[in-house]
DNA sequence: ACCATTATTTAACTTTTGGTCAATAAGTCC
DNA sequence: GGACTTATTGACCAAAAGTTAAATAATGGT
């Protein structure tokens, strides 16, 4: 009852370890408790899924999983809103503006954007997150995809022919975004291998081997642009 | 007894509907079942995942939950069934073949093997099961990837050096291996956004649209090889 | 130092779910 | 048509897992 004995990962290791009185019941603030429970829940269901279990996920925090029904009301609200804090927390205005600035050329534009949104995107939590909504329940994925479809693919697609020297008066062709999504899926796919088939491949190798990775395929991703839509 | 009133979508509508007796337990020869439970069960876990429940699945099936113990010993030794199934029985030695036919371009080749690659692989099952697979249990991906590896890669390496007009002496680079994966990667996407976050797109549209794109990415990946690896 | 608030825990309930086993009956062989 | 084999079912179990309610105690305010 002192010694929490069944917590696999608490926090009181140290006091646990030295036999000592381990400390009782901590009380947070609601909003601090609120917070930590939502990043150790992303954390947790990209790693298990949201088939992950409750009872596991508060071992971790160091708490009854009863507590958790304190903050959230039931499971699937606390799933609800981990993905809202993955998805929509994370989508940064900047790419929008970044790929609008009219001092860059369509090649610094399309180069830094999938650095930085690779560098945001390509994280354990997201990718895994948005498989697995996408595997369960579309209608949260499909979030993200909206807002990458009216957001970016279009001012992608701007730069694409710009970088081509062709008029952007019509609207993208099926044949223009199938072969963005070229590029975009194999960027994608990088996070993919990593963070859900395991395979480190580069991994810590070289710090910037990723970034000449993105930066190749962005080259030729507009390089081929040109002489295909020629 | 008679009437399966808890069948949700039992292959006995019609008496059930009709009113009349309801055919009772067909019996059923040990090969035919056991392939019938297989085939139901591909489909079952690709839709729900490998957490899908064995009631479920036999409802779909019209039978018991208890029969599928008398074909398989555990939940866990169908899985691994299913798992079989969809990847060692779909892995195709003609892509091994094709792609060091002689008589063949490298160009001719990349289209004819992504062709075909793409219409065994960017299917319902195989995408979902593999993403399922990835997402819990390494051991069972990390098979198909380990066929990709080393039967397909060097193979597509090699056709790509040709074509670049480069001798194949040493082996893959990093950098070569990464742009490959690129174009690997952005036809897997193409299940991906179809079988995971249920894009129709293009769809049924034109019914070589997706042969159209797949070629595309090839051109593209071949083309810009050429420029970036000279 | 005491009280009120509420964060936290303990105990318990319920449903779900993989798995077992004995009983039942469909087909087959004679 | 009876007997035998075994495919199939129904009843049941135990552990897992979401959820609830009441009891406990940490903290801040007075």
């Amino acid at each position: 009852m002192r010694f929490s004995e069944d917590s696999v990962s608490s926090p009181n290791k140290a006091e646990i370890s030295a036999g000592e009185i381990a400390p009782t019941r901590k009380r947070m603030a609601t909003a601090e408790r609120k917070r930590q429970i939502l990043d150790s829940a992303i954390q947790f269901f990209a790693r298990n899924g949201i088939d992950g279990q409750l009872r596991n996920l508060s071992k971790e925090l160091g708490i009854t999983h009863t507590l958790l029904y304190h903050y959230f009301p039931t499971k699937d609200a606390l799933i609800q809103e981990v993905y809202k804090e993955v998805f929509e927390s994370r989508w940064k205005p900047e790419w929008e503006e970044l790929l609008d600035d009219e001092s860059l050329t369509p090649e610094e534009k399309l180069n830094a954007f999938y650095l930085d949104y690779s560098n945001t995107v390509l994280t354990y939590d997201f990718v895994r997150i948005l498989i697995f909504s996408g595997l369960s329940d579309h209608s949260i994925s499909d979030r993200f995809f909206e807002l990458l479809r009216t957001r970016l693919l279009p001012r992608l697609i701007r730069e694409t022919r710009q970088y081509c020297g062709r008029p952007n008066t019509s609207k993208p062709t099926q044949r223009e975004l199938e072969f963005l999504m070229g590029l975009h899926g194999g960027v994608f796919y990088i996070g993919m291998r990593r963070w859900i088939y395991g395979q480190a491949i580069y991994a810590a190798e070289s710090p910037n081997t990723e970034q000449e990775i993105i930066r190749d395929r962005v080259q030729s991703y507009l390089h081929s642009a040109k002489s295909l839509f020629a």
